[in-house]
DNA sequence: GTTAGTTCGTCTTACGACCAAACAAATTAG
DNA sequence: CTAATTTGTTTGGTCGTAAGACGAACTAAC
């Protein structure tokens, strides 16, 4: 049944066939190597149908006959891939310490994943964009070599990103009303592809919901766990961002009147409890944006040695952000919430608070209320996330120009 | 263009037209009375498209030629409105101390109110539905004197409802997994049209979204005022429910780990520190649920006298709400948010207190955060929305029989 | 080796829905 | 009374899916 609540807009015979490859193509991506007659079978499209929707994926090299028929009665098939070869999307995510770029083919296959230390809070948004632009500009090199169409860029920033691509606000990078997405594909020399930008959380969600293990659930939340908290919210399938596109921007949300003060001048601040600051206070208050990833191998040797103080501090940590966890399941109830970032290496001493805390404060927790997990994706979620999305829009039925 | 992401369903012919039967129908809504002519100008259809689907609306009776035309150059237009004769929809609002009933015909306009006091806090449940059968039977004999087809009946309770129609908990009626939908049903001998049952919360923003004068807001949350506080919330112009329908439960977050104890045994949950019962807990601690409304007139009539403490009391509770409704602003970033139930008799007390609270906690206060204003639907939203949830079915395209 | 049975994918035909353009109808402007 | 204008229907065409027939290719069994 085709979703009609998307406003006035009329449907006619190419929502039809969009919608259709896109149904066929989802088939083929969940369902591995499957025949015509699989699809039919199993879509209720006819078989007429789909062979004519199959040869327009084939066509635009978006599928690929195997030619490996299966050793069954009857006549054999001609079973169907994810053609990976022919394109790929790309996806970076500039952290306060790092750059992250990934890109994957069409079966969300990594072609390639690069990391590179970043000074994100001393540049300043000029530099940040040359320095994208010059990893873009690598990654797209090796694309051409592979002989690879790209289907998009998509930048991750931890910060508020507006509709157009802008940046409003990025307090750890130090950003204001950066046009990200302007002046990135000007320094690409305006390529054939978008250029999208968007909040490092709301894809790394994206990313969970196409590529982690929890992928099935239609309603889930992921915390980013760096110096700054925030959320990426997934329900009913799609990434939810809200009027204005700040939709889980929960980093200051007060969780205790009489906690300590946070960088925005208020008190009890989710980030200030259970943020990426909250952990480091105790061992290295002064450390800067360019020690967080050594600082955190420390915190988490001291915690493996069973240094009480550490031990201590990350119950703690745990058990404000497990009274944060319990804000998001009774507003929003995901089936998951998954904890990123730094949460990942210190989640052996951070989860168990946490979970206790959101089982105390969950309003159902008999029949499986709202679960809490740590994230198998490590550190390139939001790339990942960022690549992903670029694929969302062929998933849904917008096939790449024919070349 | 049609939102394809709605899994793996595919479309055919069928769909396409009940998405234009859709698109003609909401426009005929929203421009009063227009020609033909004026459908296709706007939305881009055919006018030989827009005629075969006016026929078929026509046809259905839930259109109709008004036979009046304009008084300008050119052929005079036959103008269209909808038929608001041959259909209605009943909602129900079951709650602590009254039912109401509801019946509005396709256009929205309400057909009939009905309010009786009902004791629901000691009342069975097999009391219960047996008044809200009666009740029913009584509103289902007004629609058929006036010859009307009913296209359903949907019941609001104060408490959590599973998919399928069953109360999970309505601790303030005291219920506990009651089939409400299916016992309704065989009571009123399995009538011909669909039974459903829903939250209040979730029906009243519904109500909100489609009555109320900020319907064009595509993201926006209700707070229920009762003894309970709930939550409705629409993201992206639909009702989102969470992974088991418990979105929006919001009366047990902490707002103040010191605050005064909770009826769930914790304390300073958002409904201890925000609700009715603290707004009564300074005059009338003992109150029944019988005597809620009067209780509440008396706190308005106080606070109009200048009564120090009360008005003391409802600042106190307008801040707290506050800084429940900062969380929801953090979380889901609504462009509105809705105070109703009691909330509204007591609104120019404690609305004040609220906003600013909201404003110092909410992270783009700048160019347009979340508004925060008081439901101008009176005590009925819920009902309202009940009914109104029946016509959402019809304007996304799945037309009643023909009979 | 031959025959029957099965399954796959294509081909043909039909149908439903939309669009474009022509056209008839009804009214105003001059 | 004629021209202009606007409305809504009619006609013809296109597109995409459904239904069913058909040939192809293979296994199983005699």
């Amino acid at each position: 049944m085709i979703n009609t609540h998307t406003g006035p807009q009329p449907a006619d015979f190419a929502d039809v066939r969009a919608a259709n490859l896109a149904v066929v193509l989802r088939f083929v991506r969940e369902n591995a190597p499957c025949s015509r007659a699989d699809i039919a079978a199993s879509t209720g499209l006819n078989k007429a149908t789909v062979s004519s929707l199959v040869a327009d994926l084939v066509d635009r090299r978006l599928l690929r006959e195997t030619g490996l028929t299966e050793n069954r009665v009857g006549r054999p098939a001609t079973m169907l891939v994810l053609d990976g070869s022919p394109y790929a999307a790309i996806g970076i995510e500039v952290n306060v310490d790092y750059l992250t770029a990934v890109a994957v083919d069409l079966s969300g296959t990594e072609l390639l994943s690069w990391r590179r230390s970043f000074a994100g809070a001393t540049a300043t948004p000029n530099q940040a964009v040359a320095a994208v632009a010059a990893l873009a500009r690598r990654v797209l090199n090796r694309m051409g070599k592979e002989a690879r169409q790209v289907l998009g860029l998509t930048v991750a920033v931890p910060g508020l990103v507006d509709v157009s691509g802008s940046v409003r606000i990025a307090p750890n990078l130090g950003w204001r009303d950066v046009d990200l997405s302007g002046d990135l594909a000007k320094a690409l020399r305006d390529p054939g592809f978008p250029v999208l930008v968007d909040n490092d959380a709301n894809l790394a969600v994206l990313a969970e919901h196409r590529f982690g293990p929890h992928g099935g659930a239609d309603d889930l939340v992921y915390l980013t766990g760096e110096i700054g908290v925030g959320a990426g919210v997934i329900m009913d399938g799609r990434l939810r961002r809200g009027g204005q596109g700040f939709a889980g921007e929960i980093g200051h949300i007060q969780i205790d009147p009489s906690g300590p003060e946070c960088r925005c001048g208020r008190r009890g601040c989710l980030e200030a409890v259970a943020g990426l600051g909250a952990v480091l206070q105790h061992t290295a208050p002064d450390a800067t944006p360019a020690e967080l990833e050594p600082e955190i191998d420390e915190v988490a040797r001291l915690a493996r040695g069973e240094d009480a103080g550490v031990l201590d501090a990350l119950a703690t940590v745990g058990a404000n952000l497990g009274r944060g966890v319990a804000i998001i399941a009774n507003v929003l109830n995901p089936e998951v919430v998954i904890l990123g970032g730094y949460y990942v290496a210190l989640a052996p001493w951070v989860l168990p608070a946490a979970r206790e805390e959101l089982a105390r404060r969950s309003f159902a927790p008999d029949s499986g209320g709202t679960r809490l997990v740590v994230s198998t994706l490590g550190y390139g979620a939001a790339a990942l996330g960022a690549a992903a999305r670029l694929l969302d829009s062929i998933d849904s039925g917008r096939l790449p120009a024919q070349t």
